[in-house]
DNA sequence: TGCAATCATTTGCAAGCTCAACAATTACGT
DNA sequence: ACGTAATTGTTGAGCTTGCAAATGATTGCA
């Protein structure tokens, strides 16, 4: 293999100073097809390609200055529970309670909800949507539900929920 | 409903001052069922939580201070295509060529691969992993592997070639 | 030769996430 | 009832990952 390499040879300058041979570098042919390895029978990476696809997909749809994939599931949890505690929003989200307090003061900043206190547990704070928030979020829905569809005519309805199953058993 | 509302109304301090009547605050009751609404059908809010969810456990059994996810994916890609331009790198990674160019300097500084300027087209530079490089690949290989093996466990066989199949079709 | 495209890089920026520390409040064991 | 532990929310620092725009060097092409 190394006698057949007619390429030139290429050898970074950290490596000739060295004095212990450093791996042969043979340069790749110009259009040489790209091998994946292991990479596609990993499920981390494709469903790091997959959700990169989708969020990136939203983006271009939804927009730019709109409620992004995070905040927008976030405001869908409030919309379906009234009152819930952050800390139920971090543990059905998926992410720290720190976390949760940055996306709620962004929201609560743009007048989409409201913290009030708990008058039965004074630690709590429990999250309102405001009338502004609820038809923001109304619109949204629409949207999101119209990429939805954009992403789930590759598949038919049984496939679907074979794949919502699998992620489900992945993150239950 | 309204009046069957026997709960405290909570109502915030900013909805009181406004004339028009803000939407009812009623107190969420203790250990409320939480309702998830449209969000588990949502293939973007699965895929999020699923892909959070590989990833922590990525990081949990591989450890902190070893190569993350997304630059495993890129040595193993260097490995499998020794020489390989970064613009290649980013379009099978699905990012960005300026966060390629952060991602090589870190593992470059690490020792774990270098640069060469190709000979034949001096704009590329060839991407080879050093022996230090190769030999960390290897023990990381085996322990992801481990780590699929986990997750895999959840799914049989078929289920397995499935779901990597519905994913490509997402990302693809 | 001159102009456009390509590859790599730099800079600046923003989104998300984590961790550790903290205050206020409540729950619990004895 | 009292003291300790746990819960809820908050803050701040830090890290990783990602994008966009501008730049320089090089190559391809007309």
């Amino acid at each position: 293999m190394v006698a057949m390499a007619v390429s030139e040879r290429v050898v970074p300058a950290a490596a000739r100073a060295r004095t212990r041979r450093a791996p042969l570098r043979i340069e790749r042919a110009e259009g040489a097809r790209v091998e994946l390895g292991c990479l596609p029978r990993l499920l981390g990476y494709s469903l790091r390609r997959a959700h990169l696809a989708s969020w990136r997909q939203y983006v271009a749809v939804i927009g730019e200055q709109t409620l992004r994939p995070g905040l927008f599931s976030l405001m869908v949890l409030v919309g379906s529970n009234p009152g819930i505690a952050q800390i139920e929003l971090g543990t059905h989200l998926g992410i720290d309670k720190a976390s949760i307090v940055a996306l709620l003061d962004r929201l609560e900043k743009a007048g989409l909800l409201e913290r009030c206190r708990s008058v039965r547990d004074r630690r709590r704070q429990g999250i309102f949507l405001t009338s502004k928030g609820t038809a923001e979020l109304e619109t949204l829905i629409v949207q999101v539900r119209a990429l939805e569809r954009q992403l789930a005519s590759r598949f038919t309805r049984p496939e679907m929920d074979q794949l919502l199953g699998f992620l489900q058993r992945l993150y239950a």
